[in-house]
DNA sequence: GCTGTAACCTGTCGGC
DNA sequence: TGCCGACAGGTTACAG
């Protein structure tokens, strides 16, 4: 379940095998993903030594030293796994998650010893090929918007984006120009933690609401970062151990149960909103 | 131009 | 136990 979280935990997770490391060959074992690989793709990363791994959203980038970067989508199933690491990065293994090698679709050796294997089932996730010097303005990240966790990304700038738009308030957080790397279920967490109902149109939250919410991203959004991220079905660590933040759900996945919320009466409730689960507080979020 | 919906693909879970 | 349908985290193309 890859939103940003995921992603930064899956960054941290591959920095200590993959920065600095050369690609002595990669494997690339179906033409396509969500969509098909770049022409040449594994010819084009093999021999190029990766510089530092990097984050832009929920996409990971692996800028290279032929003057070209990877990118790479987790989708919705995607998960990375290494094997034959460092003594002390192994002895994570020990907890890796079983993942069916029948969907292991891309695998890169480093020269540092480690393998790196991407598997996805559900095959949402892609892999791209862009030039380094004008990465911002490719096509995966030309429209997108601020990072939740940047200073570009503040109650004002939220406003601003929100009363131009009559959708639902939980439908705009989901669109990526809008804020970057929020997925359906932190755009619920922030939503409760602002106290505000997630089927609000944009342009009725005003200033001090747009405030709370943007604090309620940047919060929720550090705290899973902090946890390791949340895991659900599909997501784990490059190590296989899986993230924390799940326990801290408020909302999400909790229909029926009490509200958290010292002192709030109410019962979580789920309703379907462009076709996404969206679960709130009745009683508590206005 | 804005908005909502369908589609992409597979695994999991609950009901029968 | 086995089958079937509903549902699932993201993104994009398309119709209204």
């Amino acid at each position: 379940m890859p939103e940003l979280p995921e992603v930064e935990t899956v960054r941290r997770g591959l920095a200590p095998v993959m920065d600095a490391a050369r690609l002595i060959k990669v494997e690339q074992r179906r033409p396509d993903l969500r969509f098909p690989f770049p022409k040449n793709f594994a010819e084009r990363l093999a021999g190029a030594r990766i510089t530092t791994l990097g984050r832009r959203a929920k996409y990971l980038t692996a800028p290279l030293s032929t003057g070209e970067t990877l990118i790479m989508h987790l989708g919705m199933s995607g998960r990375f796994s290494v094997s034959g690491a460092t003594p002390l990065a192994a002895a994570a293994f020990h907890f890796a998650a079983p993942a069916n090698p029948a969907h292991d679709h891309v695998v890169f050796h480093c020269d540092t010893g480690a393998t790196v294997t991407f598997n996805d089932p559900r095959r949402f996730g892609y892999m791209d090929l862009a030039d380094t010097d004008t990465l911002e303005m490719c096509k995966h990240f030309d429209t997108l918007g601020p990072e939740p966790l940047s200073n570009h990304f503040a109650g004002p700038a939220l406003h601003e984006a929100l009363s131009k738009t009559r959708t639902a308030v939980k439908s705009a957080l989901l669109n990526q120009r809008v804020v970057a790397g929020v997925g359906n279920i932190y755009a619920c967490e922030a939503l409760h933690a602002a106290q505000l109902r997630p089927d609000r149109p944009g342009r009725t939250i005003n200033g001090d609401e747009a405030d709370r919410l943007a604090s309620a991203v940047k919060s929720v959004l550090a705290r899973a970062i902090e946890a390791g991220g949340s895991s659900l079905r599909d997501h784990a660590g490059v190590d296989g151990a899986l993230g924390y933040f799940q326990h801290e759900f408020a909302v999400y996945g909790r229909a029926g149960k009490p509200c958290p919320r010292p002192g709030c009466p109410g019962v979580i409730a789920r309703m379907v909103q462009t076709g996404r689960s969206t679960f709130y507080c009745p009683d508590c979020q206005f």
